[in-house]
DNA sequence: ATAAAATTTGCGCTATGGCGTAAAATGAGA
DNA sequence: TCTCATTTTACGCCATAGCGCAAATTTTAT
């Protein structure tokens, strides 16, 4: 699993995936992180002003990481494009 | 440039080092992203509230991606640890 | 269809991010 | 050492994130 994310709304497409791939409800989350699933909500729908705490503490509950790398040339399609 | 980062501070920290590698200030970074100088400041320093569209703004403006990704099994050495 | 689960939205609240502006502190070069 | 550039901090301001709580809406299964 391996999302590149330029914007709120990529990112939160990519954690929800992940939580539905890992049959996890935002009820789940909420219960890992302590934050309101309204919170998980909102980040999932792409919430600009989403901070970083939470982000992090939902990539936790998740099992995930962020990398900081260098943008690559790709096409004009995003993820979600590709993925339904 | 690829870097791992699980927290503000190493989030902030790999920003700074990556903005210092590219010989950019924090207000040439202010320049193209219309944040203040402050801000930039504040999130390079690991302020866990910083939000998304702030992060977001600045990993554009020095030319970088976030990619998402199932957490990988590593040292306790932080990025910190390993590099002055 | 309909009942249950899951997600989204709303309200009042407190805390705080980012703004403009400015000054203070730190760092780097002559 | 002494500037000048860079970074950090402060103050007042407005906008809003996330909280508790609850209701409404959508999705999923039976």
């Amino acid at each position: 699993m391996k999302i590149t994310a330029r914007t709120p709304d990529q990112i939160g497409n990519a954690l929800r995936r992940v939580r539905k791939a890992k049959g996890m409800t935002q009820k789940d989350v909420s219960a890992r992180t302590n934050l309101r699933v309204a919170t998980i909500s909102s980040l999932e729908n792409g919430d600009p002003g989403t901070q970083m705490r939470t982000v992090l503490s939902v990539l936790a509950a998740l099992d995930l990481e962020f990398v900081v790398q260098d943008r690559v040339q790709e096409s004009q399609l995003s993820i979600e494009d590709i993925f339904s």
